[in-house]
DNA sequence: GCCAACGTTGGC
DNA sequence: GCCAACGTTGGC
């Protein structure tokens, strides 16, 4: 099982927003950049989990955690013209793009903020990528050494 | 709103 | 295949 960290701007889709859900799950849309493409498509399994972090807003951090409960398949918003995140170069026959869907586990008690990690970033937290200079993936790995060390600090 | 960092595009 | 221009991300 793996663990990974999913962003997403609040005011377009918060962790309360995923809890407003039916089943409190969704299918996570709308990435549109290869190497997330990726590792939706590739790597995030059933039964693996993520934290879900609020950027662009004014205190970003991990709203909580969610887990992964199907694997990758053709996201289909890149096939509706009507949708933002119409991609006229992804074919039903040649998906270019790809989604998991999460299910919200359980919202953190408070944010565990991006200031709050970077006080690790030279030591316990020197893998992990969203404190590292200009990283701008959606989608990234965590290792369970950092998974557990994050877990600490709610 | 600014701007650094980075990915993508397209001319050559 | 190089690389300049452009668009996007995301913290501040």
């Amino acid at each position: 099982m793996n663990h990974w960290l999913l962003k997403s701007e609040p005011t377009t889709f918060s962790i309360d927003d995923l809890a407003a859900r039916p089943k409190h799950t969704t299918a996570w849309d709308g990435v549109r950049n290869y190497q997330a493409r990726n590792m939706l498509r590739d790597s995030m399994k059933k039964g693996d989990t993520a934290f879900f972090y609020h950027s662009s807003c004014a205190v970003p951090g991990i709203a909580g955690i969610v887990s992964v409960v199907r694997s990758g398949y053709p996201d289909a918003t890149a096939f509706d013209p009507a949708h933002d995140h119409f991609d006229a170069e992804s074919k039903a026959d040649d998906p270019r793009w790809y989604v998991v869907d999460v299910k919200l586990q359980r919202k953190f008690s408070r944010i565990i903020t991006l200031d709050e990690l970077r006080k690790y970033a030279a030591t316990a937290l020197e893998d992990l990528i969203v404190l590292k200079r200009g990283n701008r993936l959606s989608v990234t790995p965590v290792t369970k050494t950092n998974w557990d060390f994050i877990l600490t600090l709610e």
